[in-house]
DNA sequence: ACCGTGTGGGCGAACGTTCGCTCACGAGTG
DNA sequence: CACTCGTGAGCGAACGTTCGCCCACACGGT
């Protein structure tokens, strides 16, 4: 409870009868030139009296803290925490420890957050918010700054970038609606300014040309990736185009917000819309109906971006491509294609009604 | 890109023509024995060349450095990441820096996390993690260490805590469900070994107790907090008790594994079972049927450990009592409530079927 | 001319390490 | 017997700050 008061190298150096350096040496440095007879004596004293090495001292001279600072948007979205939580899992198993800064909700405040851990002489910064996008004063701090990663693209470019492919994304998922023989399609899709929402619209359109289907602006539906502002935007859409077979959803938090408009308008989901949306959370298999999702490599992502940018603190050189991690369709029932592949195969399933 | 030479405060001091001493006052210090006129060309000087203070080099001396340690469980359960991000902001809005570790799967690694935050000499420690509740040696560790705030208990005792009253939430759940007419009413627990459990259980058996009803061994089921976990408890429950027709389920998440489970059942929420959880978790609403649920203030729990924690550090005597927020229930669908409240007034809801 | 009294700023020390050079000593070599 | 060499350990310096004490100088009152 009290503050305790930590214990130095030079108290365990007196306690062992030796000079502090050469306490140092046995106990963090690897340079051991001294007798097993003493580095015994040494880290005997240094267990007995408790020492905890200073690693802000052994930082300042170093140069080094061994911290790596996260930029992470705060919690509502669970596909940006499981990255940043694997990317801090994975610095740890590097040794390297890691300060984090959660935007608030406009994410105004970046640069405050970003000039802390500079302030706090991070070895690098990871930026796992797409909130970033827009904000240049951050792109400038952090290029301005050193080792950076990014898992969305920054302003002003030029930082290392890991993600997965947007487009190829979006056109898997709307191929395979259109597989299952909708034409109707209608996406729900995040804040029109992200990146990543483009590039999924994009590949939506790619799916539906490719069929022969012209894509209709008018079934597009702008959220803002929230459950709530998907559902507002799916009731927009449902009155706007009735017609609807199936909906493309940017992501498996707005999925939630999509099922419950359509459950309350009224549209069994799949036998009335067909849903297929992004990330595979962990917990998309148990919303009703379990969702048909194309999983994104969320936490391979965060442990991938640690190691580049470990990799370029320690200087070596980096593609200067942006990673991106392949995706893959997870079929459950949100899409209808089980029923569709079980009733192919036996009657029908007698747990469904 | 390149690693960033920062320009020191001597570099400051010597292009304003100053000792460095001087430009310190100036620049961080309090006491400013400085003409205007020497000030600002301290200022200029410091501006011109983007000067950063070192943190690094300010904690040495201070012997403080003004960031918190923060253990947390890993990213599947909402509820803790919410409150964690809460009181990250929280710290940094107080002007502290958080360091963040979560802790693996089974936990094991806590007592490594301590260690980390202890070495990079965090001023204090909050504990998020029930995991930690079992680990006697991250027990022994963080009282030695000094101040810290635990969100659940810890091993050994004598650490402050913030939280709420698990009795009352479990008494407040079953409650309203017994006042709904219930009387056969299940529970999916956490684990047993969790005081969280055994307090919200407690309070279960309180209400059906007050009601004249003799709490059923058989109506209780463990799980794991996953909704994976909790899905696997309801089918043995319902197998066990099929007559059952109310759940009282101890989290958000794990009410989604329930309603899951009670949908693969063929039992309607809540015509057929009535559902009451905890938590209240952003997305608690999105749910089919929107979860009526014990809402715990997960983000102000967060904000108030941080600020116990930082009165801790400043020396001010605390409270030895825990601290514990008040719950409130909030009645959505899930538990029927809404709709017998609706039935009295008018007809019937024609969007629900 | 003498002494206080502010005012503005310099300066040494300390925080707890790491790093690399120096040094004493004894053994092996020519 | 003088020389080289390796081994074991000491020691000064530096990292970038903060803190508190010291000092020079000008000014006003006796």
């Amino acid at each position: 409870m009290a503050q305790r008061r930590y214990v130095s190298i030079k108290e365990v150096a007196a306690t062992a009868g030796v000079s502090f350096q050469t306490a140092s040496k046995v106990l963090n440095g690897g340079d051991v030139r001294v007798s097993a007879e003493t580095a015994a004596r040494i880290v005997a004293a240094a267990e007995r009296l408790g020492y905890q090495p200073n690693t802000i001292a052994r930082s300042l001279v170093q140069r080094s803290t061994a911290t790596l600072g996260l930029i992470a948007s705060d919690a509502t979205d669970m596909a940006i925490t499981l990255t940043s939580v694997a990317a801090e899992q994975a610095a740890r198993r590097h040794g390297h420890a890691v300060l984090v800064g959660h935007l608030a909700p406009g994410g105004g405040d970046g640069a405050s957050i970003v000039r802390t851990l500079i302030e706090r002489r991070v070895d690098g910064v990871i930026a796992a918010a797409p909130d970033l996008e827009e904000n240049e004063e951050v792109g400038e701090l952090l290029r301005a700054h050193g080792p950076t990663v990014s898992l969305q693209s920054i302003p002003g470019g030029g930082l290392p970038l890991v993600g997965s492919n947007h487009r190829e994304t979006g056109r898997i998922a709307t191929e395979h609606l259109i597989g299952l023989g909708h034409a109707a399609i209608g996406t729900v899709t995040g804040l029109f300014r992200r990146r990543v929402t483009r590039s999924r619209l994009h590949g939506y359109e790619d799916a539906l040309r490719r069929a022969g289907i012209e894509p209709d602006a008018g079934l597009v539906a702008e959220a803002d990736w929230t459950p709530a502002g998907a559902a507002a935007a799916t009731r927009a859409l449902l009155e706007r185009r009735p017609q609807i077979t199936a909906l493309f959803v940017h992501s498996d938090m707005m999925a939630m917000g999509v099922l419950s408009a359509l459950h309350d308008a009224g549209r069994r989901v799949p036998a009335g819309v067909a849903v297929v949306s992004c990330d595979d959370i962990p917990f998309a298999q148990f919303l009703s109906p379990p969702l048909s999702t194309v999983r994104v490599p969320l936490a391979e992502t965060g442990a991938r971006a640690v190691e580049l940018l470990l990799r370029m603190i320690a200087g070596e050189p980096v593609p200067d491509k942006p990673l991106l991690l392949p995706v893959e369709l997870i079929v459950r029932e949100s899409c209808g294609g089980m029923e569709t592949q079980r009733a192919n195969r036996r009657d029908s399933d007698p747990n469904r009604g």
